[in-house]
DNA sequence: AGCATACCCGACCTTTGTTGTCAAGATTGA
DNA sequence: TCAATCTTGACAACAAAGGTCGGGTATGCT
């Protein structure tokens, strides 16, 4: 029951994103650099959220990439979708009304499957990237106190 | 972010054992049967509920496997962590206090995975085998006045 | 022209999922 | 008691998926 390293990368770089936003493109080697991870793989997943409409970019120098929208309107579910698919903990919950598990009557996990699935997505459905940043900066003042 | 197939065999396989609850030693073969999966693979997951404590195992004929404990007091989490470790959705959450992250301070993701961390906890850790008896029968009872 | 940067693609390694083979222990029946 | 049979236990082999990296190409700024 993992988050994927494509998840946990994704949502770091689009936050690394959302701290630029308003600055222009942002290269890959800077978000790479604050994150700890190699470019190479970094890339495929900046590809996928372009796909996604979350992130455009601009090549050529002083190209990289950068937020489409204000971080206050980006979920952290989105992100976590656009570069690993839905964050269901068993496929048996994604097929559509009664045709889920061909043994619906045996599978005893689909409840618990089913509860999960809702915590996961109360969560990263409504906390924004801005959230994030707000929490952050939330936790360092608290910390300057200690 | 999926349940492995660990998880989710582990989980169906404790769910059958708790339906048959002192009935004695239930043979491996009917649990895959009753779940549709191969004796090999379950056994795997049987030696490792087994050296949790969660089950004991008879050899021989009339042998098998049973629940330690009754069903109401084994909880769905324990089940998972045997077969697959915790159900951490990012390892840097798992080190002790304030040795976690190397990059704590980078690492925007800690605040998202720790509360889907509390989220998946709470369902889990609450919820017992006999939980899921008793909601199985509760849908399927809903499902006759259909 | 030259450089900085995104973009595409293939190779490799590690982990997970799965199945098969053989050995060891316990019961049963003669 | 002995042998046949049922069952778990350990281990190896393989396939599939995920993660990681590097090389070469396209594009656009200066």
């Amino acid at each position: 029951m993992k988050v994927s390293t494509r998840g946990r990368y994704g949502v770091n770089a689009a936050f690394e994103l959302a701290i630029r936003f308003g600055e222009g493109p942002v290269p890959i080697k800077i978000i790479a650099d604050a994150q700890q991870l190699s470019e190479s793989y970094l890339e495929q997943l900046m590809a996928k959220l372009r796909k996604a409409g979350i992130v455009s970019s601009a090549r050529g120098a002083q190209g990289g990439y950068e937020l489409t929208r204000h971080p206050g309107e980006i979920t952290v579910g989105e992100v976590i979708y656009a570069v690993e698919g839905p964050m269901v903990p068993a496929d048996c919950l994604l097929q559509d009304g009664r045709h889920g598990c061909v043994r619906v009557d045996t599978c005893a996990g689909r409840i618990i499957w089913g509860k999960i699935y809702d915590g996961i997505r109360s969560v990263i459905d409504t906390m924004t990237l801005a959230d994030l940043i707000e929490e952050k900066e939330r936790k360092e003042r608290s910390e300057e106190n200690e």
